[in-house]
DNA sequence: GCAAAAGTGTTGTCCTTACACCCATGC
DNA sequence: GCATGGGTGTAAGGACAACACTTTTGC
């Protein structure tokens, strides 16, 4: 119920009075600690999963949880995010994108801390785990229980965000490995958007985009006739940016 | 570079202890103030307009600055936001939502702040502004020089996390008046998506999505024929929400 | 009666959907 | 040779883009 300025001041000119220390302002503000949650995304089985370990919290025992970690104090909030995704799979160069602030005053048992979750999605075979303590694992998303804070919410946003996401931008090519059948594509897809598509009406979708390179070699050793594997032309891609438009609600 | 867990702890049964209490490690946490900055976008004379006021730091001295403020100890971030637009323009029921989290260490001159910007749009004309202090004003959005802080990527941010959700969501309606006519519609989507459309095809869109109610009034005081007053269907858009597929990109 | 903007339909193109049969491989 | 999934084409319907003339009002 109160406006925000007006320590350390001194009378002026027109109506209110210029702050001239920032440093004793910003140092009346209450605080709190900032961290990063990173929702890491990745395929496997024909099914999306996330990583989590188990939670070090007693009151959590048994718990999962998302990687995070605090931001440290010349940090960026992004910065943080790959640093967390760095110490915690080994990983560097992933898409890693900020998706929601969470700030409830009670989402922490020791208190307020407020997250930002970033949402990242990697290929679980390519980019095998380096790192395994705290249990690290893959966990189908559609089987999540017993979550530590509020993990659950975020995983929720998270998975609503990429839904969406995956429907404009080609982000689920970095959930493949470098070769793929269009069958693991439509798999894929499937999976992330819990639908069910027309196979021919998916390819004839994809190869009209135009974003596939057909290498000319096979799948191997499966008891059916052998898909051709493609690359997704990254390049091209982000040449052919889209632009937009279509009212559509 | 270090890894997160580990003050007050005693050793247990499998590889990591786990720590009992919590309290202890969220207070050896870096800690920084928590800010957010609301983007209220409104429309007047056939512009889209950004409400902003004087930075009262002395730094700043003649800039503009969004509207912001430090989030309260026990406050949610939602709720912190709506309370800076209740007490800077004095209106309440207004649709806001979270944007993204800027947290650059030196985005402050005052030391580190982060802040989460919230968006919000609402009508210039039926929203009258209720108290003016530190010259509180809308400014067209294609106009904007000379920010305080990073408050210009802030809006850039929004502007286009706008543009993008004009079009899959009706807010539009939150920037008109109650009673609109079709010409006013189409300018708003015009001048916020910066492109022109098609009168005849505008009509048919927003007509076939039937969210439109026809109240039987026109137009008054206008030096031509006078258009048809409509007002948006605000509970049927609710019932009929939209089930979303289509890859796209 | 003139200026200014409202109102109105049709057509072609493209995109989306639905749908069924043959093919290559492993066993 | 049989089971499994890969690969392919077409037709109908719906959405979108382009486009010009008549109507109503104020002055």
């Amino acid at each position: 119920m109160d406006k925000s300025p007006s320590p350390g001041v001194l009378d002026m000119p027109q109506e209110a009075p210029l702050i001239q220390d920032p440093k004793s302002l910003v140092d009346s503000y209450p605080v709190v600690p900032i961290t990063v949650d990173c929702v890491i995304f990745g395929f496997d089985e024909n099914e999306l999963k996330v990583l989590l370990i188990r939670s070090d919290l007693e009151v959590f025992e048994g718990k999962w949880s998302l990687l995070g970690d605090v931001v440290h104090d010349t940090e960026e909030l992004d910065e943080a995010a790959y640093r967390v995704l760095r110490q915690r799979t080994g990983m560097e160069d992933v898409f890693l994108e900020q998706v929601k602030t969470f700030g409830s005053p009670n989402r922490h048992p020791g208190g307020r801390v407020v997250t930002v979750a970033y949402c990242s999605l990697l290929n679980v075979l390519h980019h095998q785990l380096k790192i395994l303590d705290n249990e690290l694992h893959w966990h189908a998303v559609n089987q999540l229980c017993d979550m530590a804070f509020d993990h659950k919410d975020i995983i929720d946003e998270c998975y609503s965000w990429l839904q969406k996401r995956i429907q404009e931008h080609p982000l689920a090519f970095n959930l493949l490995p470098e070769k793929f059948s269009l069958r693991q594509l439509q798999n894929l897809y499937e999976a992330i958007l819990g639908v069910s598509l027309d196979r021919r009406n998916f390819r004839k979708k994809f190869f009209s985009m135009d974003f596939l390179i057909d290498i000319e070699e096979y799948e191997e050793d499966v008891p059916h006739r052998p898909g051709k594997l493609y690359k997704f032309n990254f390049e091209k891609y982000e040449q052919n940016k889209r632009k937009w438009f279509g009212i559509d609600f």
